[in-house]
DNA sequence: TGAACATATAAGCATATGCTGATATGCTGA
DNA sequence: TCAGCATATCAGCATATGCTTATATGTTCA
């Protein structure tokens, strides 16, 4: 069962579904910010300036995929990478080239918007 | 003026057209194998049973955004990836995950439609 | 020049996509 | 239990996308 790195040849049907996934701007910066963060729905909200519902929609899409996963702290939902996704290899490589989107997390910050239950 | 290897920072918004633009099925599978062979437009139409002018739309998206470039020969014009496009880094990255598509290829010389000016 | 072939463009249609506002569901703490 | 907040889902709309057919443009060769 060896398998080359970079050669993970997924089924050219999914790896466009994912590729997809990541050629919307909001998603694929999501997805750059959730690289290095957890980040919970309010939270994008107040970043992207559109509706809750979008960036629920948005988040929905990407664990449909299995490209992300949740988890319930309080009444947050707080959202990260799913390493153990099929596709998470593709996914680091395309997010490597991605800007550093950490500015949004910056400007939460600023703003005293920042949920921090991690500690 | 340096630039670690990966981190070529695009901007996110041109990122995201490159992956809207690889992540349809039929663009990903024709950009896979102009990775590693030039192709004119009628093949690709033998190769994947839709019309010539969809063939055509398809090659003209991703000229406009300089992934691929053209190049006339006698009548066919062959199309070829644009190793200068600021994205062929992000674009070779994605391929490495795309299954090999050769067996279009393969599929073609067998019932001699194969185009093979190149020599 | 004109017939035959390769490619590009135009117009139109069906479906997909991203967004919004309204509403439903879920959790918390008084 | 209920008010208040976080999140999800629903319905609907505007636009984007991928495809087709019809037509135009470009090239070759007799």
């Amino acid at each position: 069962m060896t398998m080359k790195v970079q050669e993970q040849e997924q089924d050219i049907e999914k790896t466009g579904i994912v590729l997809k996934l990541l050629g919307d701007k909001t998603r694929l910066s999501m997805m750059k910010l959730l690289e290095k963060h957890e980040c919970c729905v309010c939270e994008f909200v107040e970043m992207y300036h559109i509706s809750q519902s979008a960036i629920s929609q948005h988040l929905r899409k990407l664990r449909d995929v299995g490209l992300v996963k949740e988890h319930r702290r309080g009444q947050w939902i707080f959202y990260s990478l799913n390493t153990t996704s099929d596709a998470y290899e593709l996914v680091l490589s395309v997010l490597a080239f991605v800007p550093d989107q950490d500015g949004h997390i910056r400007e939460l910050e600023k703003q005293g918007l920042r949920i921090n239950c991690s500690n």
